[in-house]
DNA sequence: CGCGTTCTTGACTAGAATCAATGCATGTGG
DNA sequence: CCACATGCATTGATTCTAGTCAAGAACGCG
């Protein structure tokens, strides 16, 4: 690896809430035992019900997270970019994948095997809180979406999934803000418990309010707040 | 604490997944900052919000994990009992309990603060290796059920949860299998994401077929059988 | 330009929520 | 020990959200 790349992952891995507070040296520690792995667009990380043997950290490109039924029903759980980390906590919990992830663009990680991670841990046990905090962060996450799953309307669980997108991956563009993910109605239906039929419907009749703009694969929301005030319930003015 | 007592104590913690392969020192190094704690039924370990102070390990009883919406709909997550830990994730990540836990019967529990418990897990990694193994685990619980709301019908998921409860804290009688557990049509509804007139309507058409027996906040298992057909949606032969 | 996706829209249906009335247990106090 | 209050459970009638199915339009790519 080139010394530039070598700065570039230092500086990533810094920033990334893994390495929250770690030293210098722990981050090249746990460098040095990372290896470079590429995936293309449309490949996978790994699929669910594999052992899990190695986690990652996402240097450059999407991935999504999603785990697919005995029906063949498939379930969005997540959508992941730079800086986030993937299969932390199975890879030291010597069980298989819960979910399959998938490269949404070519994306580039860091891959740490098992006993490495286990060494490092050991030897830094900051690195095993950060885990737990950040795992923390997600359950805490997904309890929510359970959450809204169980009590909430459609409509609702639609605009915060686009809410959610815009924080993560939106780019502000004089229309408003872009969703900068190829995402289809199938998309958005699996990650929010509902069919793409329904999907259409509801983006159909905001895009009529002028809330939002959309086209094949692309959402622009022209007005986050009408979309915040649907996510929260909150009376229109 | 008497001498026994503190010996039941270590027995329970070794068998408790937290301190899987823990040591007899690393037991009595934790068992000596844990306090006891006692909760009364319809009392409150803690609330949905608090900021996240202590993290507690069930002696005895029985405590229910619940979220509040802000609609004020109310979401079970889960049913715990002896050996079970709660709040671990939250109490290392220094944030707030993202739910309530609320003592169901009397129950008696061991209590470790902030403080000491980030000095036992920097102290024994295999601590923090554990507690994210067993976060692992209860993810993993999490994101099936996230799947089985946002993909199946009803019917099957009260099946299915009839089943957890069953293997969890169901009783044998003559009669057939127990659950041991004040629980109310409301309750069922709350953790299946439905309401207490469906989950009457169900219950009452299991019982005509002979599936089960149900009385004011007690069910028993007659057919589990029965119940893994619907909740697996196998066919009937 | 033709082809495969993706998206839209309409008609219909079904599963489940809501509302309302009533029936049962259980525990309480006179 | 009975009358009553209270909370839990059942059941029916009705409504409505969202799923299903079908047909065709729009888009993007080779």
């Amino acid at each position: 690896m080139q010394a530039s790349t070598v700065r570039e992952h230092l500086e990533l891995l810094s920033r990334s809430p893994l390495f929250r507070d770690a030293s210098q040296s722990e981050l090249e520690a746990a460098l040095k035992v990372a290896r470079h792995y590429e995936v293309a667009r449309g490949e996978f990380f790994f699929h669910q019900d594999e052992p899990a043997v190695a986690f990652y950290v996402i240097v450059e490109g999407q991935v999504r997270l999603s785990q697919l039924t005995p029906e063949g029903h498939q379930v969005i759980i997540h959508f992941m970019g730079p800086g986030d980390g993937m299969g932390i906590i199975v890879a030291l919990s010597n069980t298989t994948y819960p979910l399959s992830a998938e490269a949404v663009s070519d994306t580039v990680a860091l891959r740490w095997g098992y006993e490495p991670t286990i060494r490092l841990m050991e030897q830094y046990p900051r690195l095993a809180l950060n885990g737990l905090r950040l795992v923390a962060g997600r359950f805490h996450e997904l309890q929510n979406r359970y959450r809204e799953l169980a009590t909430e309307r459609v409509e609702r669980r639609v605009a915060r999934a686009l809410l959610r997108l815009a924080r993560q991956t939106g780019k502000r563009t004089e229309e408003g803000v872009l969703l900068n993910l190829a995402l289809s109605r199938q998309d958005l239906g699996e990650m929010t418990g509902t069919t793409l039929y329904t999907v259409s419907r509801i983006l159909s009749g905001w895009e009529q309010d002028g809330l939002i703009t959309t086209g094949r694969e692309r959402i622009t929301i022209r007005e986050p707040h009408g979309l915040v005030i649907i996510a929260e319930d909150l009376p229109l003015d």
